[in-house]
DNA sequence: CCATTAATAGAGTGATTGCTCTATTAATGG
DNA sequence: CCATTAATAGAGCAATCACTCTATTAATGG
């Protein structure tokens, strides 16, 4: 017998998810070839097939694997013993996030590919509903706190998302300043959640 | 002799463009067959080719024609006698233009196709800019009047701009409300311009 | 050290792609 | 009413696509 060894695997898998995670980022979805995939991965098609039984599930993978990390960092962040280190906790996450040079090419793969993969559409919601949840939760806290935000909780916490999404985009701009947008990111935030300051 | 009456080449010419415009916010730029836009336009692909030599071609006119429109707007809106009002019409211009149904898809189509197509970057952030230059124009002035902005005035219209960028994008969602959406974002540039109020 | 099977490569396949070419129709000017 | 040519359709083509199939290698457990 052999047997598999699980930890091999999955960074075969990983590896795989990566390089795909790049042509995805410059390609979208139809302009990724499977072949290229497999170029920047240097592994041959059939070894790619072997791992994902589609195009489509390799795309998947590039995402789920992300959103389950994200996932674990919303609950922290919920059971925070203060409502406003949470939130920061949150909005640090987000900051580093958009470090990542392929999150606006992401971003807009994923855009259109919920319009057309109604299973893609579901995990895309599903990490946006959690995120928002965990905000809205946060921001009810603060509100009864003495908070006064801009908006009601719910709405507040869209427009926190809102304005994330927004920087994604940005970072693909040729004189994107990262330090400048996130001190600027920080400052609508309070302004958004009712902190004091200039 | 036949001549070629341009308005009806105009004419001609447009419907293929708006086909091709639905297609593409569906299904991205790769993700589209000229066949998909022919059968959409109700034409041949003979047709189709007559009209545009590439399919790039077409999908760099869905974007250059609405670019020129724009142009007009933000030309006037500079100069307009009150700087407010001219602040006002661009945020009204822009408002406007969320409402179209197709623009997410086609915000995420760009992204994806000026990574890759050089020549189309360049008209993607020719408009950009000119809405940019007429923002910080408008807000130098403003600042000018004593008003406080929340940053520089490049800096504050490059944070208007990422907010309807955002606001583009979050109009795909399924529960998206235009009227919340509009007010929020005034108040929210209100902020960002200093304004008096709650 | 052998049986088993996971891992891998790459040639091959039918479907689809963007686009060309040819033929036909119909509108215009004289 | 005819000559000219814009407008249109659609068959056809080389290239590319996602994916399958077969063969080979190499790692594991007994």
């Amino acid at each position: 017998m052999r047997t598999v060894d699980p930890e091999k695997h999955a960074l075969r898998r990983a590896n795989i998810v990566a390089a795909a995670a790049g042509e995805f980022a410059a390609n979208g979805v139809d302009g990724t070839s499977t072949a290229a995939i497999c170029r920047r991965a240097g592994i041959g098609s059939g070894t790619l097939f072997h791992y994902f039984p589609t195009k489509r599930d390799i795309f998947h993978a590039v995402f789920s694997d992300d959103f389950e990390r994200s996932a674990a960092i919303y609950e922290e962040a919920v059971t925070a013993f203060r409502a406003e280190a949470g939130l920061e906790l949150l909005v640090d996450h987000l900051v580093v996030s958009l470090a990542d040079p392929l999150a606006p090419g992401l971003m807009a793969a994923a855009v259109l590919q919920a319009y057309r993969d109604e299973e893609f559409g579901r995990l895309l919601a599903g990490d946006e509903a959690r995120l928002r949840a965990a905000l809205t939760r946060l921001l009810e806290r603060m509100a009864a706190d003495g908070r006064r935000l801009a908006f009601g909780p719910d709405r507040t916490a869209r427009w926190i998302q809102r304005l994330f999404d927004a920087s994604f985009l940005a970072t693909g701009d040729r004189d994107y300043d990262p330090s400048a947008q996130a001190t600027e990111l920080r400052k609508t935030v309070d302004w958004l959640t009712g902190r004091q300051g200039s």
